[in-house]
DNA sequence: ATCCTAGCTTAGACTCTGTCTAAACAAAGA
DNA sequence: TCTTTGTTTAGACAGAGTCTAAGCTAGGAT
């Protein structure tokens, strides 16, 4: 696992200032940002950065194929640096966090072919929901 | 698997004319309509059924647990009136086409312990995504 | 060095989806 | 009937994201 910067500058993609705060910002969390809170972090690192930029940047990013769109709950969408590890998703009901999880196996192994309907099916994610540590006393 | 206004008045919740007409839109199509989609279609047999009771009837089933709400691709969230049907969708990457999909087993039985963060997990729902036999020749 | 061009960034207007408000309306119970 | 509660409605509003038009780089050609 190579950092961001990195990975999309194979891209032969130009990494100008603007880029390379966004990509850290998204990097450094270990979380999933929204559009709005990786502005806000990155306004910290440098204040004239635009909305327009951003949102222009993570689409492009998503389009390389270097960062994740999660679109989870209808609302804002979440932002994901992990683009390399295959990994799906457990939020809680209660408090709403957030856990990269790893299952034994390729869920695509799991859906048998008469359920295909034809398909190439390509990828599939998985979003768990319940409770957390935090959430269950309530 | 009894029709959407039965399973809907067993919580003892009053069926009015307008959602009994939002009811028999959603379960009659097959497919998960937007909600807007699903005003267009009712408006047809009641021209004065309004945008916001449409909007709260739709919230209510979801609370009740007698309708899904998917947020699939962070634009309009989708109606689906199989919830006492466990099942997961496969989404063509091409048009957009959404097939119902049946796994061979509880998905949360393949997430290890060690991946559960000590949360107390309760469900899970699986997106595959792919193309459909029309998209595949492009 | 200067010019040119293509690509990048910006502010703000705009669109789309969904929620909220306040008033009118309908139905059930005393 | 009167009252009370729940339902519907139009339109205002809000949040998330896109688009536009203008200005601003940065590199390549001369
Ligand atoms: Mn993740
Ligand atoms: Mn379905
Ligand atoms: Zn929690
Ligand atoms: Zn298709």
């Amino acid at each position: 696992m190579s950092d961001l910067v990195t990975r999309l500058r194979r891209h032969n993609w130009r990494i100008t200032p603007q880029r390379r705060v966004i990509a850290e910002t998204l990097e450094g969390s270990h979380v999933h940002f929204t559009a709005e809170q990786i502005l806000e972090r990155a306004c910290a690192r440098m204040p004239e950065l635009s909305r327009a930029t951003v949102y222009n940047t993570l689409n492009e990013m998503v389009a390389l194929g270097e960062v994740l769109e999660l679109a989870l709950d209808g609302r804002s969408k979440r932002y994901d640096p992990n683009a390399d590890h295959e990994h799906h998703h457990l939020i809680c009901d209660g408090c709403g966090l957030m856990k990269d999880v790893h299952t034994v196996a390729d869920p695509v192994e799991w859906l048998p072919g008469d359920e295909r309907h034809g398909f190439t099916v390509a990828r599939s994610s998985i979003t768990f929901r319940g409770l957390c540590p935090d959430c269950q006393g309530a």
